[in-house]
DNA sequence: CGAGTTTGACCTGCGC
DNA sequence: GCGCAGGTCAAACTCG
């Protein structure tokens, strides 16, 4: 069984530090006794504005933990919450997966018939993470599909993929991390717009073909058939990220039937936001500790690549050097 | 100049 | 055998 599906995944992280209390700490707030210590005076009633104050302090800084906790339960929430729908992606992935083997007897044109035009993916430039809608399209079959070719190599594998495009968009590309050369177009039968056909280029061995052609019912979503499987590792990982800041490429989820393990690409990509990727991950690893590390380190360097965080962050530093 | 795209011609399989 | 339709080839063309 081979399967190759994109999903529209809509999820936004939303971390809210509270670094605002951070920035808004100016020198002025430092407590009297502090200063007065600063200028090297010592009486009584300092030592007693000193011990309120820092008691004062104290609770604030309780404060502002029990905030800081709250917040972190939170995006550990989400985490695990977003964690069990990945797991629900994947599960869901096997039982199409299992549905589609006894389903790939069928004839082409029946299974023609069985497109559903809903199970589309949105490419609109935002990546959206809903793990729970259905806009995950699979469509799998075994070698009886379509080509003798195929049918005389029982490993050979077709997939399908439903893309929903811009309106506007009139080309027949596919962002799907691997590299194509087109090598014929045809306008076929029973749909008015032509049929692209693309070779994977990456590898001249790489027997890979894939058909692209826009759904007659629906000219905005483009069906991409894959056939075969590649021979070599997805080619470039930032290709497939610079594609995504493009706005055009969709969160891509291949997986290869011969090979024991599945090959997951995740781009969370938005543009001009906190970035979260996942690259070459195997699907059964996704709850091992190192995904989960892994998972944590992107989320990380998502964070440090946005101005806005690291400036906030350096507002927060710079704030608690000048207080002390 | 090389790599990729376009497009008409050609090949092959299938149904009648 | 013939016609049709899908798939592929390859020369011409385009583009960076």
């Amino acid at each position: 069984m081979g399967s190759s599906w994109i999903v529209d995944a809509s999820q936004t992280f939303d971390l809210d530090l509270n670094l605002d209390s951070f920035r808004l700490q100016a020198p002025k707030d430092v407590p009297r006794g502090v200063q007065i210590n600063f200028m090297g005076v010592e009486n009584k009633a300092s030592v007693k504005d000193e011990t309120s104050d820092l008691k004062a302090e104290l609770e604030r800084m309780k404060e502002e933990n029990r905030r800081l906790t709250e917040t972190l339960s939170a995006v550990y929430e989400n985490y695990i919450t977003l964690q069990s729908r990945l797991g629900d992606v994947t599960s869901m992935t096997s039982e199409k997966d299992t549905m589609l083997a006894m389903l790939s007897s069928r004839k082409r044109k029946a299974e023609n018939n069985r497109e559903v035009k809903s199970d589309v993916v949105d490419i609109d430039g935002s990546i959206n993470c809903n793990f729970n809608n259905n806009n995950i399209n699979v469509e799998s079959s075994s070698s009886e599909d379509s080509c003798k070719k195929i049918k005389e190599d029982p490993k050979t594998m077709v997939s399908r993929v439903h893309v929903r495009t811009e309106p506007s968009d009139t080309s027949l590309v596919v962002k799907d991390g691997y590299q194509w050369r087109k090598y014929g177009q045809k306008v076929t039968r029973d749909n008015p717009c032509p049929r692209a056909y693309f070779r994977c280029s990456y590898a001249p061995a790489c027997p890979v073909k894939k058909k692209v052609q826009r759904s007659a019912e629906d000219p905005s979503v483009l069906v991409a058939t894959y056939e075969g499987e590649h021979n070599h590792p997805n080619c470039t990982k930032s290709e497939t990220r610079a594609a995504s800041n493009k706005g055009a490429s969709p969160v891509l989820i291949s997986s290869s039937s011969a090979s024991p393990t599945k090959t997951v690409t995740l781009d969370l990509t938005r543009p001009n936001s906190s970035q979260v990727a996942v690259v070459g991950a195997h699907h059964r690893e996704i709850d091992s500790p190192e995904f989960q590390r892994h998972l944590v380190e992107q989320m990380a360097s998502s964070l440090t690549r946005d101005p806005g965080f690291t400036s906030a962050l350096a507002a927060a530093i710079s704030g608690r050097i000048m207080r002390y």
